[in-house]
DNA sequence: TTGCTCCTCACGTCACGTGAGGTGGC
DNA sequence: TTGCTCCTCACGTCACGTGAGGTGGC
């Protein structure tokens, strides 16, 4: 099939279709007088290409979600930054609505620095992290990003975790284990995340109390952990990949650590993890076993 | 004010500040040397210019924000468009997550095409007729831009409106009925805007009903057109100065026809208009006296 | 002289659009 | 030959970023 008729079924114009042919999402034959020549599948597939460049993804995020392998799960990225990206857009559209009623104030202009820290980091978190796990992370240190810095000690911390991020290289796991993410994650909304994050910090305040309360599933817990079952799951070899990924790149050595600084309220929490993981040993010697 | 300094008070970088200059933004002194002086009001100006491009907001409507005449009216203008704009956002996310669950459709993709039909009538309306005006014209159209067009014939259609729409210049209000515009604007939502529409089509499938449900206002209304107080407001002049703009750039000789020609619902909705015109002539013969 | 500030090009980004000028096919 | 199809440059868009190479101020 050739260029004009190639337009006329796809609806892609003459530039679109050789931009994407540029990018490789197509390879059409091209003949001795320089003529394209197009296959149905390939037709098919500038289709599909159109369709999501007219849902607003760039051509890169098309190519990634129309490979064979993992295109669903590049798919759900997508899907999920989106998400996040809105919200912030809401919240961005009520600022400026504040705007157009009462003018500009240093109030307004604090409450979007945090907005845009939080969409710094983000877009970071998305690129080592694909999937979930970006998600997760994130949203653990979200309430934390949106109070004010203060000082310029703070301000530094901030732009040295960007840059420790920036230099961070993503996460790449087997084919397996990112599907194992992708399939965990599909009934895992952001509010759910958000809650189970509050609910974290909650039971770290006072971890007395919290294995008071949950003393029985605490101990089903351990026994998942340390059981055969557990060992054979993805979800172990997974915990171990993150883990060394983790510790090669600085994370625990260095973002933590300016997360500190950069947020009293994260400091205090890391604080109180530690303090309540010291008495989970105590408590739940059993638990030590899981070091 | 030298540029370091103005860096480090606004937080732009030195690429940004010559850009804004370039676009006329700020017009700073430039010496023999060709070191630019900056102002106390323009470094204040240029921390505005951050904040409004932090909200995404582009160039060219930051200039028209701040200029002193009109600068809230172009603010409504952009505060609007967004909304319209955030909701096809979400209407697309949605399409893509049916997407991600079931695959590509052909239903999808007429679903999609509605979406994109209204999003490109509505670029032009923002264009021709700012403020609510613009919304208002939109919001009745909108309804018969999400059917799916079937024939070529409707294509054709849709694609000569577009082209008409974007040879006609936009309406230009003076600066007294622009802000009249706007205050009105203020306290009329976007569903409140729908609403009316739906009202007014329901209200014109049956005149003599909807006459015998509002008599006495209809008769308020007659008497207020035809009262001095009328003449002499704002809305009078509104009026006229639109009627000869729509007349004069063929909005009812040719965009009206062409709508009528994609959307048979429409055609449908203008014939029962014209019958309730003349039905409402019948019964209350004062209304000739506003033709 | 040195280190710092500031300047003006020039080129790149993203996803194409808009021609200009030329060739191939029927 | 004519009209149509297809090609390859080249340049533009938006809001800057990233240098390179040079000058001014203290």
């Amino acid at each position: 099939m050739k260029m004009k008729e190639v337009q006329a079924q796809t609806g892609l114009s003459r530039k679109a279709i050789a931009y994407y042919q540029q990018k490789g999402l197509i390879e059409p034959v091209v003949g001795e007088n320089a003529y394209r020549d197009f296959s149905p599948e390939q037709v098919e597939r500038l289709r599909q290409v159109a369709f999501l460049r007219d849902l607003d993804l760039s051509v890169e995020e098309i190519a990634r979600v129309l490979t064979e392998d993992g295109g669903q799960a590049a798919l759900g990225d997508v899907l999920r930054e989106r998400a996040l990206r809105d919200d912030r857009q809401r919240r961005k559209q009520a600022i400026l609505e504040h705007y157009a009623r009462q003018g500009y104030s240093a109030e307004m202009r604090r409450a979007l620095d945090a907005l845009l820290r939080e969409e710094s980091v983000a877009r970071r978190f998305e690129r080592l992290l694909p999937g979930t796990f970006g998600q997760m992370v994130l949203v653990n240190l979200l309430p934390y990003l949106q109070q004010p810095l203060t000082t310029p000690a703070q301000e530094e911390a901030f732009e040295q975790m960007l840059s420790v991020l920036d230099d961070m290289p993503p996460l790449t796991l087997p084919n397996d284990l990112r599907d194992f993410v992708e399939q965990a994650g599909q009934d895992m909304p952001l509010d759910l995340m958000q809650k189970t994050a509050q609910h974290k910090a909650d039971a770290v305040r006072d971890v007395d109390r919290w294995l008071e309360d949950n003393r029985d599933m605490v101990a089903q817990y351990l026994a998942w952990r340390q059981s055969p079952e557990y060992e054979a799951s993805p979800a172990a070899r997974l915990s171990q990949v993150l883990k060394a990924y983790f510790d090669e790149h600085g994370y625990y050595a260095r973002v933590i650590p300016l997360m500190r600084r950069l947020s009293p309220a994260y400091d205090a929490y890391v604080r109180q993890m530690l303090a309540a993981n010291e008495r989970l040993m105590e408590q739940v010697p059993q638990s030590k076993a899981l070091l």
